[in-house]
DNA sequence: AGATTACATTTGTATATACAATTATTGTAG
DNA sequence: CTACAATAATTGTATATACAAATGTAATCT
């Protein structure tokens, strides 16, 4: 990925530009690229992250409060976001009876089975994505991420 | 920035998935700083891309094939992005005589009179965000970013 | 108990974005 | 010159997102 030849500059950029303008770059690509793979899942990236926390609940039930803490981007509507998941019938929400202001949130067994398929294609695209990258390069990247 | 922490989970996530939420963190965070920076500008951080492009266009208008080339992230609707800036005052838009198909795009007067403030608030926000990095570090994180 | 505050979610509204279809203009092959 | 394809921009539509206001419920204070 190079940064000077994609946004078309000749010009030399400052290093802490370049390396913002290099992270939102590579930020469009996975985007792209994960969303490109769930299409045929009808579901957005979003949608599939709250999935996965739903099945990382273990049974418990999650509220949207909680939904919200976990959630990689935080969203300003989680309500409309689970509506979608209900419409598809991949999750399902009853009010919580000890504390009618909560919502329980459960993912259903048709959401358990989607969701393993979408696992084995995010595998795949993140490894596709991760193809020029060893043990080594992971490790340090994460660490330079870690200052921020 | 601790991964885990952020969205509480206590299991062990693979390198690689790992690495992928890191940088999706990462990026809520850069267009989070920069969107609020911007805030008082009432531009999106979309519509200062375009405006930057053309002030890079020393005089030569632009047209929308070449902003769309030439931004960060490629948009399907810059025409509409234009607008936003025409009606701000901050660009103007007139057909391109030579061929009518075309549109010529300059940033006004009042455009560059704005996008120098912005441009303080900008570097302003890139340093604070940047603030734990020091020249190696930077560079050691493009050459990584270099291999997506 | 009644009023007030805090909490959890939902709704309204404006704006942003993705994708496809449409319009207008130019270039080109026969 | 006409028909057809290619180019450039715009518009329509559905969905997504941000932010604020509103709703309903529970907890707290006097």
């Amino acid at each position: 990925m190079d940064v000077e030849k994609i946004i078309k500059t000749e010009k030399k950029i400052p290093l802490s530009s370049r390396t913002i303008i290099h992270l939102l770059l590579v930020n469009n690509k996975l985007n792209e690229n994960i969303t490109h793979a769930l299409k045929p899942f009808e579901v957005s990236l979003q949608q599939f992250n709250v999935l996965r926390i739903l099945r990382g609940q273990q049974g418990k039930p999650a509220n949207l409060c909680t939904l919200n803490e976990r959630m990689v981007s935080k969203m300003s509507n989680t309500t409309r976001l689970v509506d979608k998941l209900l419409l598809k019938g991949l999750a399902d929400r009853v009010v919580c009876e000890a504390n009618r202001r909560k919502v329980e949130i459960n993912i259903t067994d048709k959401g358990r089975t989607a969701l393993k398929k979408m696992d084995e294609v995010i595998e795949k695209t993140e490894t596709e994505l991760l193809q020029n990258f060893n043990e080594k390069d992971l490790e340090q990247l994460n660490i330079l991420l870690n200052k921020f």
